[in-house]
DNA sequence: ATTTACATTAAAACAATTCTAAACTGTTGA
DNA sequence: TCAACAGTTTAGAATTGTTTTAATGTAAAT
């Protein structure tokens, strides 16, 4: 499995050369076969199990927003305590459990699409994506 | 008009006495006709232009967290540099422009209902909300 | 009026993120 | 081969938004 070359690839696209750090952060987000979300702190935590040794934060940060701006990953907002980042860069939706502040994929098949009958002068839509907070029964509404 | 006595409940209902600086919170929140987006930032602003005195950051903040609490104000997470409030506490959408960072409410009637066809085991929805990023035609996708 | 519980405040603490400056590494081309 | 350069890594410092703290002040109840 020579992912390496594929990762080797992607650095480029995103105008980084492949190091030793950047590779495992790619080893990291590309290799499951699932999609996932994680913060730049469960990340760096991963890396440093699997590598046995420090990665500074400034190099996850950068390859990170560097992978964002290219579209590799994207970033999504549910509180504004910490980022979240997701694997899955398709237009896709997201239930929010307020119970256990855990994210869960909701794929488009699983609601249909949204019509949208007003827009804005001069402006195109770029996504449009639905938030589904749940929470158990007996949970009182945030 | 005596909104001051509207203002007095409100405080009162969220736990907390009715004092000239949360008088001046509420008189900025919940007089003028349209809801709109804050952050604490812009809040402290305003209020201290009004006041032409100073407020303490951390006045503002218990008290916002206070109303948010109750259901007074809600949290609205676009990116995650900042918290935004907005007075408009019903469910509804929005529209975020790309260009000016600007957040525009998008009413309930300009968007047909979402039908979601998954659940989560055990959860009940709380709430469903369309976000909707647009850029003017010319701008990359971020 | 006095007491008591709650409020306000400036400043300190804190956590997430970004910046900095020095040391390091990979690549290029003499 | 190796010098020189451009880009990297790093620890730590700086910054930003938010929360906590501890002292002082104020509203409300007696």
């Amino acid at each position: 499995m020579n992912n390496i070359s594929i990762y080797t690839e992607k650095l480029r696209e995103s105008g980084l050369r492949p190091t030793r750090q950047r590779l495992k952060i790619c080893e990291v987000l590309f290799s499951p076969e699932k999609t996932f979300h994680f913060t730049i702190n469960d990340l760096t935590k991963i890396i440093e199990d699997k590598l046995s040794e420090k990665i500074s934060l400034a190099t996850v940060y950068n390859t990170i927003h560097a992978f964002k701006k290219k579209g590799y990953l994207k970033e999504i907002s549910i509180n504004s305590d910490k980022s979240y980042f997701d694997t899955n860069v398709t237009e896709h939706h997201h239930f929010f459990d307020e119970d256990t502040n855990e994210l869960i994929d909701c794929s488009n098949e699983d609601i249909d699409s949204v019509n949208i009958k007003k827009n804005i002068t001069g402006k195109k839509i770029k996504s449009v994506e639905v938030l589904i907070k749940v929470a158990s029964d007996n949970q009182n509404q945030k």
